[in-house]
RNA sequence: GCUCCGGUAGUAUAGUCCGGUCAAGUAUGCGGGCCUCUCGAGCCCGUGACCCGGGUUCAAAUCCCGGCCGGAGCACCA
């Protein structure tokens, strides 16, 4: 009865919504659109993290929701491990999720996982088998699977309640291997939303589980588990992406054959960025390819690929509250409207360096030995400066010089302007200019050329690109910092001007990852 | 194949429920200008969309029908 279909949740939205818009263009804060049916201080989300592989952007953005919602309405939020798979859960994934949420400032006030619960879940289950509403099949899957999809219905399913109890109580004393008995949801063959159809409740998985190892042998499916879990957890609202939109016929009607109440559920369609696919299949077959040697690597849309390429917790929380919607329809990104979020974030605590791409030699005899006090940032002289001594020789971009006619007036930044005298392979030679700075005048950066850093910077580009695995999806250049480049701390997102935002990504040696532009 | 669900500018969204105030708003992108000792930030101007075809109506992005395109589900995964 608290199901809504998405027609009536839009419906609820856009009630209320009005106000919003108003509220959000008076005190210019970016918020979410209502939450239909949500009262101030009893409002209850989850995050359910499936702790089988990494969490990436999408988890990050569903967690935002969740989270935010619940903040917005002085709520509370569940960290809830759905690991009732013990072949695929694995240990190091609970803490990735945890670790994960954390950085991107998503705090939950109750956890918990699913695998604590299995005697409650047994207990829940006997409860159904008692009122007829389960019983156990003996069906192989294949059969299984045939049957369901022609909507008829196997012989067990008339079995008493006595048998069920019976046979139910050997499935847990172990007397079925695996595969050779499940519990099974009276529902409704014919039921044009075939996860109706007499689904699968247990099933029995002869494999240890990371948290509760061998004692348990018989797992609840995915709808049973999450069924009981939301109402025990008193879960008013699931926000979760439409894969799911199906199960919630079937989530509600466990829920009201054992007397719980149900959530209202929003659904929206995944997120996803251009050319960079959240498919653990299509990310392995980057790796398997050699073209990536881990699942951290910046062009991964994981939260450690995301982290290391300098997108700070802040933008994907921003971006989550502005361009998101509710919607059912397929979207993808475009990795810009990311970056222009983050580039906002990012512009004013970064300091701004000099590095050199390509570098070309430049010498200037006739220069003034002179050294120039360099703000760390154009308009917050709270970052404060540093001090570059310049001699007559530099490393400037490959690129401006070589563009540059002969005779043809550049300046160095803060330094001095230079007049081009000719150009040879690998060396510049010029002529000094004057100080001052000049009108209409190419202004470029420079590193002493006996006085640098070898700095080395990672471009990330899409992964994907019409459906095929992009080769050059890696780019990586080759350069010089200034002196202070030393000064960037491992993790610090500094902006090399002219070249862009990155992130340091070494401990040691200067290895940069470019965020953006 | 079957069952659902969608389709608003390059991208992402607002608007669709209760048709007119939408000659369609916002962000980003793109073009131009201002500012700036960065090709960054900021400010200003501009560009650009209701999938197609019918129907209902005085009036349709909004309602109805058909088509096309896209997504999800059809597990003893979650």
């Amino acid at each position: 009865m608290n199901k809504l279909e998405p027609e009536e949740q839009r419906r609820l939205l856009e009630e209320i919504a009005p106000d919003l818009l108003e509220a959000k263009k008076a005190e210019e804060e970016k918020k979410l659109p209502p939450l239909p049916g949500a009262e101030k201080g009893k409002v209850v989300t989850r995050l359910p993290p499936e702790p089988s592989g990494y969490m990436h952007i999408g988890h990050a953005m569903s967690g935002f929701l969740n989270y935010l919602y619940a903040r917005m309405y002085d709520g509370k939020v569940w960290l809830r491990f759905e690991d009732t798979d013990p072949r695929k859960v694995k240990l190091e994934y609970y803490e990735s999720f945890r670790r994960g949420y954390r950085w991107l400032g998503i705090e939950w006030d109750y956890e918990k996982n699913n695998s604590d619960d299995m005697e409650l879940f047994y207990k829940y289950a006997e409860q159904l088998i008692k009122s007829g509403k389960a019983y156990v099949c003996t069906c192989s899957a294949e059969k299984m699977r045939r049957l369901r999809a022609a909507g008829e219905e196997c012989e067990h399913r008339k079995r008493g309640v006595d048998e069920n109890l019976h046979l139910w109580n050997e499935m847990l004393a172990g007397a079925f291997g695996e595969g050779e008995a499940t519990l099974r949801l009276v529902g409704d063959m014919k039921s044009k939303n075939t996860t109706m159809r007499d689904p699968v409740l247990f099933r029995i998985i002869n494999h240890p589980h990371p948290l509760t190892g061998s004692k348990y042998r018989v797992w609840p499916l995915y709808d049973f588990a999450v069924s009981i879990e939301d109402y025990l957890c008193g879960v008013t609202h699931v926000l979760r992406t439409s894969e799911f939109a199906l199960r919630d016929e079937l989530q509600n009607y466990i829920r009201s054959l054992l007397g719980m109440r149900n959530p209202i559920y929003i659904e929206y369609s995944r997120f996803e960025f251009k050319g960079t696919p959240v498919s653990k299949r299509k990310l392995r077959a980057v790796i398997e390819s050699g073209l990536a040697s881990s699942w951290d690597d910046p062009r991964f849309p994981t939260i450690e690929g995301i982290r290391r390429r300098g997108i700070v917790p802040e933008a994907i929380k921003e971006f989550t509250i502005t361009q998101t919607g509710f919607s059912y329809a397929k979207r993808e990104y475009d990795w810009s409207l990311l970056f222009a979020v983050n580039r906002k974030i990012l512009d004013p605590r970064a300091r701004r360096l000099f590095f050199v791409p390509n570098p070309v030699k430049l010498v200037v005899e006739d220069a003034p030995k002179v050294s120039v006090e360099a703000p760390y940032h154009p308009d917050r002289s709270e970052l404060g400066s540093r001090r570059i001594e310049a001699g007559n020789s530099f490393y400037v971009p490959r690129e401006d010089f070589e563009k540059a006619a002969e005779g043809r007036l550049i300046r160095l930044k803060y330094l001095m302007n230079v007049r081009i005298l000719e150009k040879r392979e690998g060396l510049v030679k010029a002529e000094f200019a004057g100080r001052e700075v000049v009108k209409n005048v190419k202004i470029v950066q420079w590193v002493p050329a006996d006085d640098f850093v070898d700095v080395e910077v990672l471009v990330p580009g899409p992964l994907y690109l019409d459906g095929e695995v992009n080769p050059e999806s890696l780019r990586k250049v080759m350069g010089v910092g200034e002196p202070a480049v030393k000064t960037v701390k491992p993790g610090e997102v500094v902006q090399f001007e002219r070249f862009g935002f990155c992130r340091r990504d070494s401990e040691k040696g200067y290895v940069f990852i470019k965020a953006h532009d």
